[in-house]
DNA sequence: GGATGCCGTGCGACCGCTCACAAGACATTG
DNA sequence: CAATGTCTTGTGAGCGGTCGCACGGCATCC
């Protein structure tokens, strides 16, 4: 910058201000410097203004990224999520640092304005860990008293997949997922509820893995127990997939003895044999709602927690 | 820094190299001021150490996240990538800047340590553009001449399908997918070359989407103008599935009729009715391979181009 | 005419860290 | 005893920007 002001015939504070769009140089300098610069292909030192300025212009992602643990950051849709919060954060002008939670003692953590916490649904002790940075912090989840929070409205997801069973006069529901994970237990208590104001109670088949397989394996089980069950609302698409095949295998038809709901409408869901009904969340709309409310954090303005709702598709299980 | 010096009665400096483990200060000493330094909770800033070294310990991940063009972000197996990519470079002390393409004129990019750049396949323009940085780069995808290219052997990806079908005893193959995406032309070159050796001359569909409609479409479109066709390589799962589906409802069996092989072996593949052929690409460890050649580079060590073995897995199809 | 104001620009300091270099303490050597 | 070396610590500078404050030039005002 030194140089550029010595070929400009300026200061370097005048360049800096003109790089910068500041009002207080003159148009026409401005103009000049900002053509010299781009001609001479000058490039900031970013680190140099974030000293100066403490900040850096960038927001730390959190992600899980351990393979088989639960929802991981390999499933395709939270990586929408992704995609939300880099698009509203680049149109800002910020930037997205992404980590895992083993990685974010690394230094550059540190240096961010703010954190965005993906996919630590069910570890409340790991979020906690990330309060003591003083950082402005979203996180995607279920909502709580501790922080801010994004997420689909999961109760409502259990509620629709509720009613929708009651008007096919279903009367046996089944659930199956991981309620451990505040998500999940969400859309259980949705679920539970509605039913509940129709007098039925579903049975909560446990299964922390979300795949094919676990969701047969399920079903297998209940089958084993005799249980009598007429719909099933698994609370992935995966499982609901590995549930309807060994449904099939077990000689029950679905739709025809058995409902069944998925959730996140995967791009799958709707070429599956037969047709998937799901429950689709906004997975865009989060993403860029978790990067907007960090910015306004940033910008030290208040912030709350928000739900975004969510969709049932039906198809024809 | 200054405070914690005073408090521990000794200069700046000594912190800094206590903090850095440095064998120049005295190994008690250096215990004592690392204890001190966490116990009073202080962080270095980082801005300050890049502005003085000179580097970031940051490599930018480039990604092309724009929905339905091509190969997306979005799609997990290419994500999968991003996980090794991200462990290695954190086990380095590196952390990863994630952009698009679009994104990458921010600021932060510039003061990346070097650049990784994912999914830009069909654009050997836009990987042009990033030349002129200067920084260390690792590009994913098919070898060629200009840069340091790490991807899988898609050629071999071919030849394995033809070989396989040679075996079946399959006279009249077919391939789906785009030639234009170099890695995809490399798999058709694979597949027509090893194909020549028995004679034979495959048909090339051309289908620029990855989506189960796309293989569906294709399969319509042989159909009508009445091709003979005894074999399917497909250059995703997706198409893969949609073309198996399509077959069905057109009244040819699969593998009896026609044998078909996807692309990727993605989790559904194995559970698909039937059970998919697929070739796998090991994505993980290609994740690792891109981070350690950036690294090396960054270390200012020679690298270069590499490719990663295939493998055909047969299931029913 | 001098006081007052605005506009455009520049000087110097400083953000927090690490480098080159120096220097004190002590042991070793001839 | 001085010369030399090793070990440990400190001094001052500077990485490349931006902030507070000051300054000169010109128009405006009474």
């Amino acid at each position: 910058m030194a140089d550029l002001a010595r070929v400009a015939g300026v200061s370097k504070i005048t360049i800096s201000r003109a790089l910068s769009d500041s009002p207080l140089v003159n148009r026409d300098t401005r103009e000049r410097l900002q053509a010299l610069a781009h001609e001479l292909g000058y490039k900031l030192n970013v680190s140099a203004r974030n000293l100066r300025l403490r900040r850096s212009h960038t927001v730390a992602v959190i992600v899980e990224m351990k393979p088989s643990h639960d929802r991981t950051m390999l499933d395709p849709y939270p990586l929408i999520l992704l995609g939300g919060i880099s698009q509203e954060l680049t149109e800002h002008g910020y930037s997205v640092l992404l980590t895992t939670r083993q990685g974010a003692t690394a230094a550059a953590v540190q240096a961010a304005d703010g954190l965005i916490l993906l996919g630590q649904g069910s570890r409340q002790d790991a979020v906690r860990r990330f309060d003591k940075l003083g950082l402005p912090m979203v996180v995607w989840g279920a909502p709580g008293d501790e922080h801010i929070v994004v997420g689909s409205d999961n109760r409502q997801g259990g509620r629709v997949v509720a009613e929708h069973f009651i008007r096919l006069g279903r009367r046996n529901p089944v659930f199956v997922g991981n309620p451990n994970h505040p998500e999940i237990f969400e859309r259980l208590n949705g679920f539970v509820d509605a039913l509940a104001a129709h007098g039925i109670k579903p049975l909560l088949i446990r299964r922390d893995e979300f795949t094919l397989a676990s969701g047969g394996d399920a079903m297998h089980s209940l089958m084993d127990r005799g249980v009598p069950f007429d719909a099933v609302f698994a609370c992935s698409d995966l499982l609901a997939m590995g549930a309807i095949r060994a449904l099939n295998t077990l000689g029950r038809t679905v739709p025809g003895d058995v409902s069944v709901v998925g959730y996140d409408d995967m791009p799958l869901a709707a070429s599956f044999l037969p047709p998937l009904s799901s429950v689709r969340q906004d997975w865009q709309e989060g993403g860029t709602l978790l990067a907007r409310k960090v910015l306004a954090l940033i910008g030290d303005e208040p912030e709350q927690s928000e739900t975004l709702p969510v969709e049932l598709i039906v198809r024809e299980t």
